[in-house]
DNA sequence: AACCCCAACAACCGCCATCAT
DNA sequence: GATGATGGCGGTTGTTGGGGT
């Protein structure tokens, strides 16, 4: 087969289908047999690397397609509609806080090995971390250059790497010298979980005073100035203000930085009842069973918060998702192909 | 409405290691 | 041991969509 006949470009319903045949009957691998039997007219690389980015089972994004394929299965246009503006802020599956820490930590410690640290996450790639860890980069790098006053000469210095792209402080952490200090830096993006795991870590950055210090109605994310608040920014020519996360107040959900993402374990069912009795005089105030992964209490079943404004709760579509267990829609029929609509 | 910028993502390319012949 | 095929991995580029102007 001549390299006229290999196809390139995005894949098709069908050729994952082939793929995915193929990997059932012979496993994951004999990627070149796929060509050589006139499968695809893809290269092996190509077979294997779409594997393992996108048709592998367990991979993150595929629980976002679970659910919208439980969404067209209820046959309903206007719930599919609803589900649809609802999972318009799911389908990102961007990392969360606690990804983040890690790949900043494994980083840290590995290099750009990206096989590597991936395998520290579930449901992520090399090609996920990759590709976070290049916008985490790049948006570091526009902020330092927006953030960073040019000096009128250049300064001598040995180091011609710009200071966000540094090396991650170590186990010890930042030494802030003030809060006014400790409240411009982001813990969750600075601080190794090692760090931020750490008792005496939690007990000297007060966290009573940081409670009341800011307001953020997102998921701490890594240096993004975008979400803070306008009364909240601080110029950037002067200083870099990132907000702490804010800790829910009328909720004890016990170790502070574990509520900071309040993950939300939703039980099978719940989530099934919930998204079925969804009508659209709920969607201004949607009550969803919430317990902390952390949490042990006795009220873990019962407690409803209310996400409206009840209650300050910093929920973001990452926290709503990430803790979905992966076999949630396993009982689902498979989604009919595209091409049989 | 058009344009631009940017983030996120998907896919390709090149290099290298491993293995079979 | 040499060589080619294959697969793994990191770097890079292209595409797309959202948001701002």
């Amino acid at each position: 087969m001549s390299d006229s006949m290999i196809k390139k470009g995005p894949w098709k319903a069908e050729e994952d289908e082939v793929l995915r045949k193929h990997v059932k009957k012979c496993g994951p691998r004999d990627w070149s047999s796929i060509r050589s039997k006139g499968l695809l007219q893809r290269t092996g690389k190509s077979c294997r690397l779409r594997w393992v980015n996108k048709l592998r089972p367990n991979l993150k994004k595929l629980v976002h397609l679970f659910i919208l394929q439980y969404c067209f299965q209820l046959s309903s246009l206007f719930f599919v509609l609803i589900i649809c503006w609802v999972a318009k802020f799911l389908f990102g599956v961007k990392f969360s806080a606690e990804e983040e820490r890690t790949v900043i930590e494994l980083q840290e410690q590995f290099g750009n090995k990206w096989a590597t640290i991936a395998t520290y996450l579930p449901g992520r790639t090399d090609n996920d971390v990759k590709n976070f860890w290049s916008s985490r980069q790049k948006k570091l790098a526009r902020i330092m250059r927006t953030s960073v006053p040019q000096p009128s000469k250049p300064q001598k210095s040995n180091n011609r790497e710009p200071p966000a792209l540094q090396k991650l402080p170590s186990v010890e952490g930042p030494k802030l010298s003030s809060l006014a200090e400790e409240r411009s830096l982001s813990m969750s993006q600075y601080c190794p979980s090692s760090y931020m795991n750490n008792p005496d870590t939690i007990n000297m950055v007060q966290w009573p005073e940081l409670v009341n210090s800011t307001s953020l109605p997102f998921e701490p994310d890594l240096l993004q100035p975008e979400f803070i608040p306008n009364e909240k920014r601080t110029c950037f020519g002067s200083q870099i203000t990132l907000p702490f996360p804010q800790i829910p107040l009328q909720a004890d959900f016990g170790h502070p930085l574990e509520s900071q993402i309040l993950p939300m374990k939703l039980e099978e069912s719940d989530f099934l009842d919930f998204f079925g009795q969804l009508s659209a005089s709920d969607i201004g105030d949607v009550q969803v069973p919430l317990v902390p992964a952390s949490w042990s209490g006795p009220e873990k079943s019962s407690e409803i918060i209310t996400m409206k404004r009840e209650i300050d709760v910093p929920l973001t579509p990452d926290s709503f998702i990430d803790d979905f267990p992966m076999d949630m829609f396993d009982h689902i029929d498979p989604l009919p192909s595209p091409f049989n609509w």
